[in-house]
RNA sequence: GCGGAAGUAGCUCAAUUGGUAGAGCGAUAGCCUUCCAAGCUAUAGGUCGCGAGUUCGAGACUCGUCUUCCGCUCCA
């Protein structure tokens, strides 16, 4: 019954078996670390998005959810720091396989000559890197490295590849009227569509601080090596909240999130002792406080979502390149009897990758399983004991035989049921193998017309996770599944 | 990106020293009706990941390429 964590294998073979998740365009051998969900995965995928956006914006009056364009204007990456920050050159040493981002190795090389106090030698070197960087000399870096013997910390050696540089955003170009092609960008995180929208939205939807704005949505990244199923995907899809709140006050929002975004993947059924926190040391160029919520996958405790304290530094850059003023004023009288004026609010980020989150369901849920018999023999299933409230079938009607009118029955139900959820009908083969087929796609509940139900209105409905039975009445199933789905 | 391993039917795997592919399960249709996969019958699925090369002949050998997994690496 254990459910094994080295089994990512399995995960992945189940996940393509049953129409979760398919490798993209697997017909032309597939493209590196892209997938597709299939017509389970995309309803799982469906639900727990939308299992979020409830949670986020009808469970808090002062969180609504827009959705905002894959394509911005070039200066919001710009702005971000995307443009700057991520299209860094990188080098390979050969021997040692490592791989340096070259301001980093020449910047170390400069300490350490600073450190034998060849201080003067080091400022040139840097002042020297510099101007190479600004304009994109790769060859005039590569000589730099190599006329001062920089080596490798690992290998110890000088023998490196050329300089490539690595840019994390996918350009393309967006056709303009007169002919002209500007480069633009898809769009590497979510998060600023909301801030350039923070005006239009505070003002629209009269807005009070503390408030938030929510948005799911794809994003891309050109990672160097994408790896690991759909943990990490060049194509991905975020949910995304950022909280704008009162600058002073962020660290108690930072705090309230941190705790509440744990608590959420709890109520998703992920066990509390494969989640956890771990907090940045390293802050990015934006935060002032930083942790990540880990889970462990199969292959580890990695990143699911990240909680960040982003300052005012976002809506700061946006008002300084838009030259739009990106400001609140705020009412409230502070201890003084006066009102807080005019401020750009901090901003407290949650960031969660819902591809990420998709993994964490289906790896937690995923189970094999065995049992001895009452006539001793061995009996085994694999199940996916995905919570009903998320699961893609909520509810599978069976006719226990293909006559008599059972299966009239069992459709006048699923009539019935489809109004309020989604069901799943089938009448072929033995009642046993159409639940563990139920079982493998993580069906909850199942019910099954038969004789007795002719006579008295009765049906029986089978449990996936117990794989127990009970008698209901045929009337009572859609209320009945409506309440196991609702919590 | 580097190193290692792998790729034959939907899945799991076969195919002696190179002689143009099989099984089980699954699927579909029909029969049977039995509340936890395993009753009967029939049918449909593969240019052996892709492309070259060696050879009279390649699923098998060589090279390239694509994809996946593992280890490094990278990761706001």
């Amino acid at each position: 019954m254990a459910n094994e964590l080295n089994n990512f294998s399995e995960i992945i073979a189940h996940c393509k078996e049953y129409g979760y998740i398919f490798p993209s365009s697997e017909i032309y051998d597939g493209l590196s670390a892209v997938y597709d969900y299939g017509q389970n995965g995309a309803q799982l995928k469906k639900n727990i998005r939308d299992y979020w956006w409830r949670s986020m914006t009808q469970l808090h009056e002062n969180i609504v959810g827009i959705d905002a364009a894959i394509f911005m204007h070039p200066l919001t990456w710009k702005a971000s720091g995307h443009v700057d920050n991520f299209s860094d050159p990188m080098i390979d040493n050969k021997d040692s396989q490592k791989r340096y981002r070259v301001d980093h190795l020449i910047e170390t090389f400069a300490d350490e000559q600073a450190a034998t106090g060849k201080s003067e030698f080091a400022k040139e070197i840097i002042t020297k890197m510099e101007k190479f960087l600004s304009k994109d000399d790769f060859v005039g870096l590569k000589s730099l490295i190599e006329e001062n013997n920089i080596k490798c910390s690992i290998s110890g050696t000088c023998n490196w590849t050329d300089i490539r540089q690595f840019n994390l955003m996918f350009e393309t170009k967006l056709g303009s009227i007169s002919g002209e092609t500007d480069t633009i960008y898809l769009r590497p995180e979510t998060a600023q569509g909301i801030f350039v929208n923070f005006l239009n939205v505070q003002k629209t939807g009269r807005m009070k601080i503390p408030f938030g704005i929510a948005q799911t949505g794809k994003a891309f990244r050109n990672e160097i090596v994408a790896r690991q199923f759909i943990f990490r995907m060049r194509e991905f899809e975020q949910m995304e909240m950022q909280f704008f709140v009162r600058p002073g006050t962020e660290m108690e929002w930072y705090n309230y999130w941190k705790a509440e975004r744990l608590k959420w993947h709890e109520s998703l059924g992920l066990p509390a002792e494969r989640l956890r926190y771990h907090d940045h040391v390293k802050l990015a160029h934006y935060a002032n406080a930083a942790v990540d919520i880990e889970f462990e996958f199969p292959f580890g405790f990695k990143e699911l979502e990240g909680i960040h304290s982003r300052t005012d530094f976002d809506l700061k850059q946006h008002q300084e390149l838009s030259k739009k003023k990106l400001q609140y004023f705020d009412n409230e009288l502070n201890e003084d009897g006066k009102p807080y004026g005019n401020y750009i609010p901090y901003v407290v980020e949650t960031s969660v990758g819902l591809d990420r989150l998709f993994l964490t369901v289906i790896s937690t849920a995923y189970a094999e399983e065995k049992w001895t018999k009452e006539d001793g023999s061995e009996d085994s299933r694999v199940v996916l004991r995905i919570p009903p409230k998320i699961a893609p079938y909520k509810l599978a009607i069976l006719p226990l035989v293909k006559k008599d009118g059972l299966p009239e029955i069992a459709k006048g139900l699923m009539n019935e049921c489809k109004q309020s959820f989604h069901t799943f009908y089938e009448e072929k083969d033995s009642i046993g193998k159409r639940y563990r087929r139920m079982d493998a796609i993580g069906t909850p509940f199942c019910v099954t017309i038969d004789h007795q139900t002719k006579e008295d209105n009765t049906v029986t409905i089978r449990y996936r996770d117990t794989m127990t039975q009970e008698r209901i009445a045929l009337n009572d199933v859609r209320k009945l599944i409506n309440e196991k789905i609702s919590n």
